[in-house]
RNA sequence: GCAGGGGUGCCCGAGCUGGCCAAAGGGGACAGGCUUAGGACCUGUUGGCGUAGGCCUCCGUGGGUUCAAAUCCCAUCCCCUGCACCA
C-alpha cells in the first residue's frame, strides 16, 4: 500500500468509528473552531496550516481526555463569487486562466462556474475532500453554509437582537463603487488604486449671477485668504442643475459627482475662457474675487474649480507668480491691471514662518513654477505644519482658533447656511475595477450600520477583552487598539449570496457582519436537518441561546430540550482561531458581538492569531499563482509530511515558508521515525508487541536512567508547549531533541541488548507514538496497530511525565561523559596524532569540598573560599588550593552545581563507549598511580582530566 | 502618518525573567564511516587562532547600566504587517 492509501485507510477507519463525532457527556468539554472559509477558490498549504492547528490542538486534547468538539462550515454569504460567475461568463482571460491553472479546474467543470451557487458548492465539496484527506478530526455532521435557511433565520435573530439594542443604525456612507459593475467594490477588485483613501473635501458656492462657481477644498478655513478663482483654461466646464441651484464644474468631475448627487444634471456648456475675468462674490466675507486661468488646475478632481488661497497654498502662490510673467496670457485676458494688484493675504499663523508660509515652503524645496513635481511636497509638508500647529488670524469670528477646529467650525458654517456642501474623492488616481472601468465615489444613502463607535456596547467588548486568552499575548494591544478605533460598520449590501436584513429586505447582510457568532450554531447545526427552518421563530433562539421567552413553535419538546441542552455544553468557546489580519474587524466582530448578546458566562475564552504563508521567501497569493494546492502537496509527500512540515516550520502566529528542501528533509524525518519500531525490532530480534510490554519504574543501568530522564523531560517540554498552541517548540521537543536522544542512546549502548534495554525501547517507543500522534495521525495509527496497542491511537492517553524519573544528577553524569567524550575529540584533533592510551583522572575528594563551600557562599569571593578551606583542613598544598579557588571562581558562573556525583563509577561504566568512540583503550583512576605528564592536576569535579598516550 | 511586530552564525530560526551562550533545532556545504557505486543512514566540522580540553572576536549601529549583556536602558538606522466596508 502506498502512503496515500494508508492514510485513506485511517480516514475511513475514523469515519466508521465515528472517532470525531462528539456528543454532550460527562467528560469536560473542549470547543475549538477556527474561521469557516470562503470557498471561491481551491485550497493551498496556507489554508492547511490555518485548518491543521486546530485539529491538532484538539486532537491532542482529546487525547488529554477532553470531549473535544472540532466543527467546521462554509462560509459562502458575500459578492466575490458574484464578480467571478461574471467574469467567467464574459470569458474574462485572467479570471480564467487562475481558475483553471492555479485553481486546477477541469475544463468542464469550469464552463458551469457561471453560476455563483455552483463556485461556492464546487469548491466546498472539494475543501471537505481535501480536509478529510488531511486527516482533520472534524465532526462532520455539523457541517452546514451561511445560507441555509436554517443559518439564515440564525442571523434574522441576531440582527434583531441587536437592533433591539440599538446597536443597529441607519446612514449615508461614501464607498468606491465600480459605474460598469453598479456595485461597490473592495480593494482586491481593483486592477490599480489598491488601499487608496476616500478624502472629504468641502464645496464652496461662489455667486455670479444666478450660478454659483463650486470651488473644492481640504482648507475651507483658508477662505478669508482667498485673492481668486483658478480655473483652467483648456478643460470643458458644464452648467449642471442640482436642488433648484446652477452649478458651473468641469465636465469630468460631474462624471464623479453624479454618484454623490444623484439629481445632478447638465443643463449647458460652459466655455472657461469666457469666464476668466470676470468676478464672483466670497461666501463668507462678500469681497470679490477675480477668475483667473491656470494650468495646474485638475479638471478631473474635485470640481475643477479652485479658490486661490496665495499666502498658504504653494500651489496658488506659484500659479499666481507664474500668471504675472506671463504677459502674453495677461494680454489675452486683458488681466495685466487687475493682476498687479494681487497680494496674498496672511490668515494662518505658523511657528518659524513669516507672513507668508506658501512662499517660503517654495522657496525653501526650490519649486520652480506651477508645474514641477516638487510642487505636490510643497502642497503637502505645509498642510500637515499648518494642520497641526497653525493658528488662525486676521479674520473675524476665528482668530486664534487653532486650524482644525476652525476648519470644523467653518465647515457647519457653510452647511448649515448652504453656502457650502461635502463631496468625496479618492486620495489618489486612478483607481481601477478589474473590469477595466475607472471606480467613482459613490453615496449610498439608507446604509445601515452596526454601531461599534456605540460607548457602551465598546465597554462590553473591552470587558471581554479582559477575560479573553490570546496566543500570543503580544497581539492584545492590537485587539484593544481596534475595539477603541473601531466606528460605524457599513453591515449591509445591495448585491451578493447572503441572508437579507429582516425589516428591509432591500439589503442583504455583509459577510463580516453575518459570522461573529456562529460558533454557537455549531452546537445545534446538527439537529437542523431534523427541523423545519419555519418553526426557528425568534423565541426558539431565545430560549436556546439565552433561556429567555419560552419557545412556543413546533418542535418536539424533547428534541428541543436536546438542542438547548446541547447548546449549554458546548458553550462557551474555548478558542477561536483566525489569520492576523482578521484582528481588525473579524476577531474584534466576535468580541463585539458576543458582548451584545450573550450573557458574561458565554463570551469566548481565547483566540489563537496566524500569521500568514510564504512560498520559497515569497508571499503566497492564489490572485498571483504563487500557491501550492494542499491536495497537490498531500499527493506529493502524503499528508502526515504536509503536516508535521507545516506544524514544526513555524509556530502558528509567525509566517512558515514552505521550502521544498525543507519539506523533504521532514519526509525523511517521518521517514526515520515510523521505520523505529522496526530497527527495535531487529535490536531486540523479536516482533513487538505492547501486550508483552512492562511499564518501566526503576532501571539498573545508569543509561536507561538518562535515557528516561530524557524521554520525560520531552513529554513535559512538549504538553507545555502544546498547552500554549507552539506547534513547533512541542515538535522540537517531541520530534526533533527526542530523535537525538535516541540516536545517542543507540550509539551508547552499542551493540549490548537485555531485557531492561529491550524494555526500555518499547517504552520508548510507545511515549513517542503518543507525543506525535496530534501530528502524524496515520503513521501513528499504523506504528500503533503494528505493536498491537488497543483501539485507536487518536483515542489512546496522551502521556505524562512522571516526576520520579527525572534528576538532575542523571542528566549531570551523563554530561560528564559526553564532555569527555568531546574534549578527548578535540585534544585528538589539535595533537594530530592517534592515541594509544587515554587516561582519565576524576577530581579528588578535597576538590568537591571547596566546591561545595564555594556554592554555599552566595558571592563568590576566592579570599574567603580559601581562607575557609584552610580553616576547615580540606587540602594541604596552599599553593594548587589557591590556583583551584581562582579557577573554580570562574567555573562558578559558567554551571550549574548539582552535587557530588561518583565519578570514577560513571565513567567506569562508560569506559567500553568512550574507548569505541575515540579508538583507543580508555583507562580511569581513582588515584593517579600513572601520571607521567601531571595531567591529573586538571581534574576538577564534572571535568575530569585527560591524558592521551600517543605512540 | 498612526498602530503592532522584528533585525541572531551560509540560509531559516530558538534564546531575550542577565551568568552552564560561540549561542538549540532544521536546511545547505564539507569531511569520515557504511556501501560494488549512488541514495539512504550514522558521526564529525561549518567565526578566528591554537601540537592538550584553551584563548580571542561575535547576536543591525552607537552609547550606557552591571563583577557579568544577544538578553536591561537610551539613541539611531533598516525591514515587515494592518489601517475597513473586503473574504
Amino acid at each position: 500500500m502506498t502512503y496515500i492509501q494508508k492514510e485513506r485507510k485511517w480516514q475511513e477507519e475514523w469515519q466508521k468509528a465515528k472517532l470525531f463525532h462528539s456528543d454532550p457527556d460527562s467528560r469536560e468539554k473542549l470547543f475549538i473552531t477556527v474561521a469557516y472559509p470562503y470557498p471561491s477558490g481551491a485550497m493551498h498549504i496556507g489554508h492547511g496550516r490555518t485548518y491543521t492547528v486546530p485539529d491538532v490542538y484538539a486532537r491532542f486534547k482529546r487525547m488529554q481526555g477532553y470531549n473535544v468538539l472540532f466543527p467546521m462550515a462554509w462560509h459562502v454569504t458575500g459578492a466575490p463569487v458574484i464578480g467571478i460567475a461574471k467574469r467567467i461568463e464574459k470569458q474574462d482571460p485572467w479570471t480564467l486562466e487562475i481558475y483553471k491553472n492555479v485553481h486546477k479546474v477541469p475544463e468542464d467543470e469550469l464552463n458551469k462556474f457561471t453560476d455563483p451557487e455552483y463556485i461556492v458548492k464546487y469548491f466546498s465539496t472539494e475543501y471537505r475532500e481535501v480536509m478529510i484527506n488531511m486527516g482533520y478530526s472534524i465532526d462532520w455532521r455539523r457541517e452546514f453554509k451561511t445560507t441555509d435557511p436554517h443559518y439564515q433565520k440564525f442571523i434574522e435573530w441576531q440582527f434583531h437582537k441587536l437592533k433591539d439594542k440599538g446597536y443597529v443604525g441607519k446612514g449615508k456612507h461614501p464607498v468606491k463603487y465600480c459605474p460598469e459593475d453598479q456595485n461597490p467594490v473592495g480593494d482586491h477588485d481593483l486592477l490599480e488604486g489598491e488601499g487608496v483613501a476616500i478624502n472629504e473635501l468641502t464645496l464652496v458656492k461662489f455667486k455670479m449671477g444666478d450660478d454659483y462657481l463650486v470651488a473644492a477644498t481640504f482648507r475651507p478655513e483658508t477662505i478669508y485668504g482667498i485673492t481668486n478663482l483658478w480655473l483652467n483654461p483648456d478643460a470643458e466646464y458644464v452648467r449642471i442643475n442640482i436642488d433648484d441651484e446652477n452649478w458651473i464644474i468641469s465636465k469630468k468631475s460631474y462624471d464623479n459627482l453624479i454618484h454623490q448627487k444623484l439629481h445632478a444634471k447638465i443643463t449647458g456648456e460652459i466655455n472657461p475662457r469666457e469666464l476668466i475675468g470676470k468676478y464672483i462674490q466670497n461666501t463668507l466675507t462678500d469681497a470679490e474675487h477675480i477668475i483667473l486661468p491656470a494650468s495646474f488646475v485638475d479638471p478631473g478632481y474635485g470640481t475643477g474649480v479652485v479658490y486661490s488661497v496665495p499666502g498658504h497654498a504653494p500651489a496658488d502662490f506659484i500659479a499666481l507668480k507664474d500668471l504675472k510673467k506671463n504677459s502674453e496670457l495677461l494680454d489675452k485676458f486683458q488681466l495685466t491691471h487687475v493682476i498687479e494688484k494681487l497680494e496674498p493675504i496672511s490668515i494662518v499663523q505658523l511657528k518659524g514662518f513669516g507672513e507668508f508660509p506658501a512662499e517660503e515652503m517654495i522657496e525653501k524645496l526650490g519649486v520652480k513654477n506651477q508645474n514641477d513635481p516638487k510642487l505636490d511636497e510643497a502642497t503637502n509638508e505645509l498642510y500637515k505644519l499648518e494642520h497641526a500647529k497653525g493658528v488662525m488670524k486676521n479674520i473675524p469670528d476665528f482668530s486664534g482658533l487653532k486650524v482644525p477646529l476652525a476648519r470644523d467650525e467653518i465647515i457647519k458654517k457653510l452647511l448649515d447656511s448652504k453656502k457650502g456642501d461635502v463631496i468625496y474623492d479618492f486620495a489618489q488616481r486612478p483607481v481601477i475595477c478589474r473590469c477595466g472601468t475607472e471606480c467613482v465615489v459613490r453615496i449610498l444613502e439608507d446604509q445601515w450600520f452596526l454601531k461599534y463607535s456605540d460607548e457602551t456596547w465598546k465597554e462590553l467588548a473591552m470587558d471581554c477583552l479582559d477575560n479573553l486568552s490570546i496566543v500570543p499575548e503580544e497581539v492584545r494591544a492590537n485587539f484593544e487598539y481596534y475595539l477603541d478605533w473601531l466606528h460605524d460598520w457599513a453591515c449591509t449590501r445591495r448585491l451578493g449570496l447572503g441572508t437579507r436584513l429582516p425589516w428591509d429586505k432591500q439589503w442583504i447582510i455583509e459577510p463580516l457582519s453575518d459570522s461573529t457568532i456562529y460558533m454557537a450554531y455549531y452546537a445545534i447545526a446538527k439537529y437542523m436537518k431534523d427541523v423545519d427552518a419555519k418553526a426557528l421563530d425568534d423565541s426558539f433562539f431565545d430560549d436556546v441561546f439565552l433561556d429567555a421567552d419560552k419557545y412556543s413553535g413546533k418542535i418536539d419538546p424533547d428534541l428541543f430540550s436536546d438542542i438547548k441542552n446541547e447548546f449549554n455544553y458546548w458553550y462557551p468557546l474555548n478558542w477561536r482561531l483566525s489569520a492576523k489580519d482578521l484582528v481588525g474587524n473579524h476577531l474584534s466582530f466576535h468580541i463585539f458581538h458576543h458582548s451584545a448578546i450573550f450573557p458574561r458566562e458565554k463570551w469566548p475564552q481565547g483566540i489563537v492569531v496566524f500569521g500568514m504563508g510564504l512560498l520559497e521567501g515569497n508571499k503566497m497569493s492564489s490572485s498571483k499563482g504563487n500557491v501550492i494546492l494542499l491536495q497537490d502537496a498531500i499527493k506529493k509527500y502524503g499528508a502526515d509530511v504536509v503536516r508535521l512540515f507545516l506544524m514544526s516550520s513555524a509556530e502558528p502566529w509567525q509566517d512558515f515558508d514552505w521550502r521544498e528542501n525543507e519539506v523533504k528533509g521532514t519526509k525523511k524525518r517521518l521517514e526515520w521515525f515510523s521505520e523505529f519500531s522496526k530497527r527495535i525490532e531487529e535490536l531486540k530480534g523479536s516482533p513487538l508487541s505492547l501486550k508483552s510490554y512492562k511499564p518501566v519504574s526503576d532501571v539498573e543501568m545508569p543509561i536507561n536512567s538518562w535515557i528516561l530522564n530524557q524521554v520525560n523531560q520531552r513529554i513535559k517540554d512538549a504538553t507545555e508547549a502544546l498547552e500554549g498552541f507552539q506547534t513547533r517548540k512541542a515538535l522540537q521537543e517531541a520530534l526533533f531533541l527526542f530523535k537525538k536522544d535516541i540516536d545517542y542512546y543507540l550509539r551508547r549502548i552499542g551493540d549490548e541488548i537485555n531485557p531492561e534495554i529491550s524494555n526500555v525501547l518499547v517504552y520508548i517507543l510507545e511515549n513517542w507514538i503518543r507525543l506525535m500522534s496530534p501530528f502524524v495521525p496515520h503513521t501513528c495509527e499504523e506504528i500503533w496497530k503494528d505493536i498491537e496497542g488497543e483501539g485507536f491511537i487518536s483515542e489512546a492517553e496522551w502521556p505524562e511525565y512522571d516526576e520520579k524519573l527525572m534528576d538532575e544528577k542523571i542528566r549531570k553524569a551523563e554530561e560528564i561523559v559526553q564532555g569527555l567524550n568531546n574534549d578527548i575529540n578535540e585534544i585528538k584533533k589539535i595533537i594530530g596524532s592517534k592515541p594509544e592510551k587515554i587516561h582519565i583522572y576524576v577530581a579528588p575528594d578535597w576538590k568537591w569540598h571547596v566546591l561545595e563551600l564555594a556554592n554555599e557562599s552566595s558571592k563568590t569571593n576566592v579570599g574567603q573560599i580559601i581562607g575557609q578551606s584552610i580553616k576547615n583542613n580540606l587540602h594541604n598544598d596552599k599553593k594548587e588550593l589557591a590556583d583551584y579557588v581562582k579557577k573554580i571562581a570562574r567555573m562558578m558562573t559558567k554551571m550549574k552545581y548539582v552535587g557530588k556525583l561518583d565519578e570514577y563509577s560513571i565513567i567506569k561504566d562508560s569506559q567500553a563507549f568512550l574507548s569505541k568512540e575515540a579508538g583507543a583503550e580508555v583507562i580511569v583512576y581513582k588515584e593517579p598511580t600513572y601520571d607521567p605528564q601531571n595531567k591529573s592536576g586538571n581534574a576538577t569535579p564534572y571535568k575530569p582530566a585527560i591524558f592521551i598516550e600517543t605512540d
